[in-house]
DNA sequence: CCTTTATATGAATAATTGTTCATATATTCA
DNA sequence: TGAATATATGAACAATTATTCATATAAAGG
């Protein structure tokens, strides 16, 4: 009984299902103030793993553990320089939907 | 290795760490699939409680409980009519987070 | 009033998650 | 190779949170 339009509608409903919860799953990145804090900085400058904790007076396994999140997520990149790992932003994405979040906030 | 500018740009977030909880706090509320589904769903039209619960599949009692906390980040309005209560955006701002967060996803 | 319908809420539970501590891995340099 | 430094990771714990179930409140109509 399952006729070709039922079938299309059901994969639409799927396929925004799994849209909607890759939605929630980026914000939720976003949801959490030290993956926040460590965003911003980024936005400023690259950073390495120390330059972060040191900033942010996070310990250093805190922020290793949350740049693991954020790398996941490609919210950022890294390049290793010797004994020292860099991240940086993985895109302008990130900075726009800080500024997003932002304007909500300040208004 | 801390000059002044470090010690500047340090002090400047730290005086901005409510502002950054602010900021994780309003995302936190889009980190959920089920709230990003009855917004994404008042971005088409106003509705009431037993709406959305219909349309989202969602139980009355879940739906009502997100509403609320919906309601107290101050991202959606309700007014009463009868029996029921309506639900809608409170604002364009919610609009324009999900849409930023959309092109993150379908980049 | 009493019943029905719509919504809200409180308690309990299960699941997720962020931090810490200890330790492992990786790279440089003596 | 061995020591020192930088980063990653695993386990454990505490805290937060989303859902469910039962029930309370609120409005409408008879």
């Amino acid at each position: 009984m399952q006729n070709e339009n039922v079938i299309k509608i059901k994969d639409a409903i799927l396929r925004n299902n799994e849209l909607f919860d890759a939605l929630a799953d980026l914000y939720k990145v976003f949801g959490d103030g030290t993956r926040v804090r460590i965003l911003c900085a980024l936005t400023q400058s690259e950073m390495n793993v120390g330059e972060i904790s040191a900033f942010l007076d996070i310990t250093q396994s805190a922020v290793s553990h949350q740049l693991r999140v954020l790398k996941t997520s490609g919210l950022v990149k890294s390049k290793r320089q010797g004994k020292t790992m860099i991240y940086s932003l993985a895109d302008e994405h990130v900075r726009t939907i800080i500024d997003c979040g932002m304007e909500h906030i300040v208004e």
